[in-house]
DNA sequence: CGCCATATTGATCGGGGTCAACGGCTGTGG
DNA sequence: CCACAGCCGTTGACCCCGATCAATATGGCG
């Protein structure tokens, strides 16, 4: 539990020992939710945050037709709803993908921790910002890149951020438990087009996905075809202020 | 000048007069910048923000193939950059569409007036979160929206966001100083194919928009036919906290 | 063992891209 | 004052990527 907060934190910018520790003391209770279940639903108005330790989640909207989009992938050590505590109502929902084990942080807690501690406070941002790193990351992907660009490109940023919080096995591959057509609504495509572009990657001898394993036989040449650069998720550097 | 910075702070959140002023007092230079230029780039690491005074501008990336995605539109009153002061390296640039005036806010005053008014840095983390709202309604509409409805989708935003900072004409248009190719590279759209559209929506008695001037004829019905709900924008409702 | 979600593949279709040409407006320089 | 250039808007013709429809595996789980 407190390993992923730990590593999510070190990821976030340079907090003390008694910060870190205070963090970690705001965390009321642990929840554990079912697969496909709501985590927060859209148009409510939560009073605690979702900090995701164990499972797979995502933000998603459903549009008029009914058609739904999925909107990012929440990993462990996501503050997956941390926009809550400032603005009144949400727009979307966050779903789980699998079943998720999430700490809660109530609301008033985290205002005195980022009033305390004006670092924490900063650390949030920062997170929320790179949300909306990857959201500019995504549009850019879902507008201007062919369908075969953007599923080698997603699934490079996955494999980024899971190795980032410590979630690569050891023989370099990933759990990845997310459907072709969880796929499909992330980045705008049909299932059967994303059942075709991963057959495409599989036969190029990039990757094997299957039974929500992920595994990257050419790191470089995903990446290649993907367009992908990560600093947009800016995981090594770090600001000192 | 200061009319543009009240408005926003008055949508930004509940700051009192003292913090108001405080504000006003942080914005250094002010700086006069030609159309089609940039206002930041890519990969630098400013060391100020810019609060657009007046014109537009719009946040972009260029991808490998040489095309643009225009990731959002910025108009007065927005805090374009501020994100440089939280993230170290920019993901991707401002360029103004049209001469712009700006207020220039160096990071180290904008930490003073964070750390002194948590207010306003809270006021600002939202709107940094006010942002992300956006981008994501974006991404539903360039992921699972059509042509038309995506157009009509982001004129009723621009109408609303330029409403909400007094940019409206009295007889109700705008001036929305964005060409075909932009909207098309905005909304990952050929430029003929906008073009297409926006015959569609005038041939519908929904909107003129020729020289720069968008009219509404029909407001509900744009909004309908772009499955536009403007809570995202998170313009009415307030929260006190 | 049977059910339901997921994956896979083929056939066909269509929204929107691409290419190309032309018109209109504005600014600029001779 | 006119000629020309360049950007933007407009329209037509054609094409292709990826959607849709449909049928068939596959496999985990009660």
């Amino acid at each position: 539990v407190s390993l992923i907060i730990q590593r999510k934190l070190a990821l976030l910018g340079p907090l003390s020992d008694e910060e870190k520790r205070a963090v970690e003391t705001a965390a009321g209770r642990v929840r554990r939710v079912g697969p496909h279940e709501n985590l927060v639903r859209e148009g409510t108005r939560p009073t605690e945050c979702n900090l995701i330790l164990e499972g797979f989640a995502c933000r998603y909207k459903i549009l008029s037709k009914g058609t739904r989009q999925i909107l990012s992938f929440q990993i462990a050590g996501d503050f997956c709803d941390i926009q809550s505590y400032v603005l009144q109502r949400l727009d979307h929902s966050i779903g789980t993908l699998t079943p998720c084990k999430v700490a809660l942080f109530p609301h008033p807690l985290i205002k005195e921790l980022t009033e305390r501690y004006p670092a924490i406070g900063r650390a949030l941002w920062r997170e929320t910002l790179i949300d909306a790193a990857i959201y500019r990351e995504w549009m850019a992907s879902i507008g201007r890149r062919s369908a075969y660009q953007r599923i080698a490109h997603v699934l490079c940023e996955l494999s980024t951020r899971l190795r980032a919080v410590g979630l690569a096995r050891d023989d370099g591959s990933f759990r990845v438990p997310i459907t072709q057509a969880e796929l499909g609504d992330a980045l705008g495509l049909s299932t059967v087009h994303v059942n075709r572009v991963l057959r495409r990657l599989r036969l190029e001898q990039l990757i094997t996905f299957s039974a929500g394993t992920l595994i990257i036989h050419d790191t470089e040449g995903l990446a290649a075809a993907g367009d992908f650069d990560p600093v947009y998720l800016q995981i090594t550097e770090q600001r000192a202020h």
